[in-house]
DNA sequence: TGTACATCAGTGAACGCGCGTTCACTGATGTAC
DNA sequence: TGTACATCAGTGAACGCGCGTTCACTGATGTAC
């Protein structure tokens, strides 16, 4: 498909000037995200409230998807981070309801802090062109946990292993969307239960 | 908010031919559904395949929204009638993992088969105008499933049942949308999986 | 270190396409007597 | 049972708004000598 490249971005910034503009570009986004929501996004409204014109966004950013990739692969990748930083501390330890839990919950107020993230993340699931993101990020930490659990457990089939991580994975997310629908004042409680689930495996 | 009702069916038919002109929207916009996704659904394309004119869907609805939420109600009823169907049969037996993954399963092919499917639980879940059709159907259904368990398990805190069962439930669609992406030809097990995990509790 | 020049960054204004929507109308269906 | 009339269903054509996108330009930044 030769026109793939149209989501990507277009001109990294070299000089500090657009470097700020590109910023200014990605963190309007993500306000406006929490205040319209996604269908209702466009470029000329990031424009207008990040106070340039039209073709400057257009410098960098081919359309609004474009947009959303790179707030996309961002949140991806500090939502990965702190897993790695949580499969790290508990290498060599027994593993127990209270960790996981302990996992979903930074996870959820890590996302709950990124703005916009609620819209980022249901863009990831809806749009196509998105969807290679969220495709990607789930595909390398299936296989990050897959190992780690695959050393912790040797003695287990490891496809078993990948097929557990990935439901568990998939369900950890569905989770963490539900709670930031809002309405829900239970999270603690409902990772809690999640981890005693997911411990079962 | 006045503009509310923009977003519901305008006429319901009466007469015959407009039935059908109405069940032909429909399924049109269905079928185009899995074919383009919802972000290039529009109801002049809609009109083009159905080889009606705009007018005549602008009749029976306000734009594509009141037409998703329309299939969107349909559908999430398919699911549930599924779901009292399982509670009726289960009401008086000793519940096991096969009889959960079961459901899990018929759940998983209803939607399979429902044109379409993917995208329209992927736009109730990510436009905000037709969130209220997936929030009532899941409050409805979380209602009946912690009512059901409550007969079985009465001895424990209806809260907690009615927790847990929205934490499965959210668990299940997801891992049906997971599944429905495709890529994934392990359906059968990630259910069972997905059973014993549930029955955990 | 200053200046001349090249490149980068952003502006202002416009344009064209596609989408939702409407208007005035014709044709189809139902109903009263 | 037939006909006259009312209402329902759908057509054809157009229009206007908003969005993405571009063009010719000005101003800012970096660099070579």
């Amino acid at each position: 498909m030769g026109n793939e490249q149209k989501f990507q971005v277009r001109n990294r910034p070299t000089q500090k000037r657009a470097q700020e503009t590109f910023d200014l570009i990605l963190h309007t986004a993500a306000l406006l995200l929490e205040e319209v929501g996604f269908d209702k996004l466009n470029t000329n409204l990031i424009c207008k409230h990040a106070n340039i014109t039209p073709p400057a966004l257009y410098r960098y950013f081919s359309n609004k998807y474009s947009i959303l990739e790179e707030l996309g692969r961002t949140l991806m990748d500090v939502q990965n981070q702190s897993s790695f930083r949580w499969m790290e501390e508990y290498r060599n330890q027994p593993l127990e309801d209270e960790d996981l839990a302990q996992l979903l919950r930074e996870q959820y107020v890590i996302t709950k802090e990124f703005h916009g993230a609620k819209w980022i993340m249901r863009s990831l699931r809806s749009v196509p062109k998105l969807a290679q993101v969220r495709f990607d990020s789930h595909a390398l930490m299936n296989g990050e946990f897959t190992r780690w659990y695959s050393e912790k457990l040797p003695d287990i089939d490891p496809k078993i292993i990948e097929r557990r991580v990935r439901v568990t994975n998939e369900a950890g997310y569905a989770l963490i969307e539900m709670l930031l629908d809002g309405d829900h004042d239970d999270a603690d409680e409902v990772f809690a239960d999640a981890a005693i689930m997911f411990t079962a495996f």
